[in-house]
DNA sequence: ATAAAATACGATTAAAATAATCGCATATAT
DNA sequence: ATATATGCGATTATTTTAATCGTATTTTAT
């Protein structure tokens, strides 16, 4: 499937919100209800995006979250990376399970399928968080 | 996931392998042990083929499958579109279940979705399946 | 005729990936 | 203290994708 997973896609819209909002945090609760995802799964995303370093929370009352990077030095990719880390790699190589593909060495698609997946990357990585805001 | 399902993949593959073969007909047999799929799931997708006036098929001794169209005039993304017709449009519309998103009309993202969609497009569409054997 | 080698195809099952929720812990402003 | 937030591992549910089953039909060769 050639598509954003949800998880990618709420993340997107998440962190538009968030950077739309830059003077405050913005709590779960907000983003959830304003982009209506459900509360629980924006709230599990936003904690994958402190691990990888592209927001920052407060606990306790008026907490929140808010970004680390600038939405210009974010890109669509490093999103897609985070949920999804197969999504940008063809089916030659299982990033996750660490194997590859049994054809391999003697397959005639192999060449053609790195082509394609370079010529989508050139394409992916020129669109930002920011850029997306200004589209 | 931006990668091509089993099933496309497949197709593609053994479509690749019928046109190298050209000058008869392949049985399905013949496609499974040397590409390494399972027998009925080979099948089952040289059927789809049929449907789609990309393949033609005799049943019986000596029967088989060859290419109704010339490969150069099979393109991946016919392939994408009849195993995974989803996959070429972006999460705001489901071809499949004939909805849209809900945030559709006031989203900050659809716009750069359809952007990426067509760049994407115009770079899948360049491939053939004649083509992919050449690289 | 009939046996063997093929495809045809709807139905079903299995497996994997994705989405979503639960429950409890911790932090903080008032 | 209390209300309002986030933190997080574990679990469950749902959907999508992959694969198989069983039976029918067609065709060739003997
Ligand atoms: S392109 Fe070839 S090697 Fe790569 S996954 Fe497909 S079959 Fe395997
Ligand atoms: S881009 Fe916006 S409208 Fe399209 S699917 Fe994503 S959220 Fe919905």
């Amino acid at each position: 499937m050639f598509r954003f997973t949800k998880q990618t896609e709420y993340a997107i819209l998440s962190l538009q919100y968030i950077a739309k909002n830059s003077n405050r945090l913005v709590s779960v609760r907000e983003i959830s209800e304003e982009l209506e995802i459900p509360f629980q799964f924006t709230s599990k995303i936003l904690q994958q995006l402190i691990k990888s370093d592209i927001v920052e929370s407060r606990q306790g009352v008026k907490g929140g979250y808010k970004l680390v990077k600038e939405a210009k030095d974010i890109l669509i990719t490093d999103i897609m990376e985070i949920f999804d880390p197969n999504s940008l790699q063809p089916n030659c190589i299982d990033i996750i399970n660490g194997t590859i593909c049994k054809r391999s060495g003697r397959c005639n698609l192999q060449k053609t399928v790195f082509k394609i997946k370079n010529e989508v990357e050139k394409v992916l990585k020129d669109y930002s968080i920011e850029k997306s805001m200004k589209d």
